[in-house]
DNA sequence: GTAGGGTTAG
């Protein structure tokens, strides 16, 4: 009888005839409060709310609260104000349900500013209100402000509620501050499963995977059984194949693996520790696969560095009709720009514009940085232009664009104008300064790393220095890269090194070399190509037992060199060459071929350079190695089966080869074609002769 | 009416 009488009124609210509306019904509090609970929109909503009104029931705090709430969750924050601001303010759980839906619709400077104006009102906070407030802090990042509002939980006496507290190990957690999470953490006096979980989620969300992990251990062996959120916090921290093993088998013992969330964390889980085939078997045994299922599987295939296999899976949901979301083409986005395919990039630009999608800002962000990695900047530069809104990260996608391209000029007029609008950020200024770095800016890097600190208060972190060390190690400025590393207020990481040795190898400075060298054997020791460096420094300069030592002490410690190949995409299909590859079907045409263009360009000046061959052998051999070099072999196959004067683009696993880039110039030059490399670091145009990088790299 | 959580642009 009663559900009867309601679903009447309701329905007369939405046929908006709410005279019709039997005046005792509404006197009834309880059916009141249904009632608006169950407006679908905010017309209904505020029929009722004249209707209130008129009954002189919009005064009882008990219904403008819940008035107010479902204004907002409605989406209207405004008309939830406009009712909290006529209401009687005096008491604080009218103030409560107003900062929570601030936070609830992401308004967390209001949030908090509402949480000052309730003080200065007099409105004494409780333990409800700081929940609230604590998270908006930590959402804004803020760190004074999160210790302003810390100092007020323990005046109002919050410091050992157990919601508060485990509310501020988030905060902290979010604004960097993992250590203060800690401090809180260890004072509590009673904890809950949730404080566990909150513990364990900031230190994975800054990346101290190996505390989290530690935790995770501990509360283990202190008998709180993990739930759901308690794994799904720690799965981050894993990062090696027994870590997961380990996960995985208490996720059996707590009868959790048949939790969907548990299952498609944990397919992200083996993807990240190298095993994409148990990611794989997760996926395929989860009996009713959502979409965020399909996604994270994309997603892992796209962490794997596998595009066929994350675009064959586009292919599966499609067939399947079903729907997809922004977060799905994101991660086929993502997938994709390591194919470096820009006829795959113009499907999914074709496939974003058809479908009609959430969140354009970042699919657009996201398709800059495909075209960018696909080595159009052209088209990149037609989204960006085209986008209604920008933010800091798509003026910082494009920026970074023209810097990989070598237009380190256009890179700073973009950096200029953003400026107008935007704060750059740390990451913003690693694009502008690794784009003055390609292009050989050294006076604009100087200017731009002085900037960060006088006028936007940031402190360069080591990707800073590392940039600064390239472009003063580039332009030969060996000393000064010395000199600027002693100097550094922070410990040099392992790229700061790198940059150096790089420019060791440009500048033959054995010395040097070394002394770079020492120090990334210790940092990353498992990374193949600090060896490989130092070796072929050692080799180029003719200390041949040096370069041999390296090669032993590269065996010794297991580390392998990540062989070389060069892809290229052909009529629809890549294609995949390494040294002397001999696979290809064409590999007799395509050896005739390089033979003819090698004489071709020999006559217009190419002499090959034999440093970049590693094997002690004859002259001659040595040129005949370097024939075999994936990129050229790659770039033949281009011209081979590409119509005369289209642009052949090539994609090379590591750093492009020296000898390689002077015979690109010269085949651009007598073949009439532009050709595009992208290789592990930035792109190269070569054209008429000419590389984009004007052999600054 | 309170805290932790599955995919997510540089």
């Amino acid at each position: 009888m009663h559900k009867r009488i309601l679903q009447r009124a309701l329905h007369n609210l939405q046929q908006q005839n709410p005279n019709t509306i039997i005046q005792p019904i509404l006197l009834d509090s309880s059916t009141c409060i249904s009632l608006i609970k169950q407006c679908k929109s905010i017309k209904t909503l505020k029929s009722l709310h004249a209707l209130m009104i008129r009954s002189h029931l919009h005064t009882n705090l008990f219904f403008s609260t819940n008035l107010i709430t479902q204004y907002s969750s409605l989406g209207s924050i405004t008309h939830a104000y406009s009712l909290f601001s006529s209401a009687q303010a005096s008491d604080v759980f009218l103030w409560n349900v107003m900062i929570r839906c601030f936070v609830e619709s992401s308004s967390y400077e209001r949030a908090v500013g509402l949480y000052c104006r309730m003080k200065e009102y007099g409105v004494r906070p409780d333990n409800y209100t700081f929940p609230y407030v604590v998270k908006a802090c930590g959402h804004l990042r803020d760190v004074k402000l999160c210790r302003v509002v810390h100092g007020d939980v323990v005046e109002f006496g919050y410091e050992y509620d157990v919601f508060v507290d485990n509310s501020l190990m988030t905060m902290y957690g979010r604004c960097e501050q993992v250590g203060v999470s800690r401090q809180v953490f260890d004072r509590m006096s009673e904890r809950s499963l949730v404080s566990w979980s909150a513990m364990i989620g900031a230190y994975a969300q800054n990346g101290f995977y190996k505390d989290g992990f530690a935790l995770f251990r501990k509360m283990l062996s202190e008998r709180i059984k993990p739930n759901r959120v308690a794994v799904l916090s720690v799965i981050p921290c894993v990062s090696s194949e027994t870590d997961a093993d380990e996960i995985s088998r208490v996720i059996v013992e707590h009868r959790l693996d048949s939790e969907q969330s548990i299952q498609n964390a944990a397919m992200l889980m083996y993807s990240k520790c190298g095993r994409i085939d148990i990611a794989r078997r997760t996926f395929e045994k989860i009996p009713n696969k959502d979409l965020i299922a399909w996604s994270s599987m994309i997603e892992a295939y796209a962490q794997a560095d596998m595009p066929i296999e994350a675009l064959d899976l586009l292919k599966q949901l499609k067939l399947q009709r079903i729907q997809l979301d922004y977060v799905t083409v994101l991660s086929v986005i993502r997938a994709c720009s390591s194919l470096a395919s820009l006829r795959q990039a113009r499907f999914i630009h074709g496939f974003i514009t058809k479908g009609s999608f959430q969140n354009e800002l970042v699919l657009e962000t996201a398709l800059i940085d495909l075209y960018v990695k696909c080595g159009s900047l052209e088209y990149a530069r037609k989204v960006f232009q085209r986008m209604q809104k920008r933010n800091l990260v798509s003026w910082s996608t494009i920026i970074s664009g023209y810097g990989m391209h070598g237009r380190g000029r256009e890179a700073l007029d973009l950096f200029d104008q953003m400026k107008e609008t935007e704060k750059p950020d740390h990451i913003t200024f690693v694009s502008v300064l690794s784009a003055c770095a390609h292009a050989g800016l050294i006076a604009e890097g100087w200017s731009c790393f002085n900037s960060m600190t006088k006028d936007f208060g940031l402190t360069p972190m080591s990707e800073h220095y590392a940039c600064m060390v390239d472009i003063l190690g580039r332009a030969g400025q060996l000393n000064e890269a010395r000199v600027f590393i002693n100097n550094m207020p922070i410990k040099p990481e392992s790229g700061v090194w790198g940059a150096l040795l790089g420019a060791c190898r440009i500048h033959s400075n054995v010395e040097l070399a070394e002394f770079a060298a020492k120090s990334l054997f210790e940092l990353d020791p498992e990374n193949p190509g600090r060896y490989v460096l130092l070796s072929n420094i050692y080799r180029s300069m003719g200390k041949r037992e040096e370069a041999d030592r390296i090669r032993a002490l590269m065996k010794q410690k297991g580390v392998r060199k990540d062989p070389g190949h060069t892809i290229i995409e052909v009529k629809n299909k890549m294609y995949k060459f390494v040294v002397g590859e001999k696979s290809n079907p064409q590999t007799e045409l395509i050896h005739k071929e390089l033979d003819i263009l090698m004489e071709r360009i020999r006559i217009e000046g190419y002499v090959p350079d034999t440093n970049f061959v590693l094997h002690d052998i004859e002259e001659e051999m040595k040129e005949k190695m370097l024939y075999l070099h994936s990129e050229k072999l790659a770039i033949v196959f281009g011209i081979l089966n590409s119509s005369p004067g289209s642009v052949i683009r090539i994609k090379k696993n590591l750093r492009v080869c020296g000898d390689c880039h002077t015979a690109t110039k010269f085949i651009s030059k007598v073949t009439e074609r532009e050709i595009v490399v992208r290789d592990a670091h930035r792109f190269h145009h070569f054209k008429g002769g000419e590389c984009s990088c004007g052999d600054y790299w």
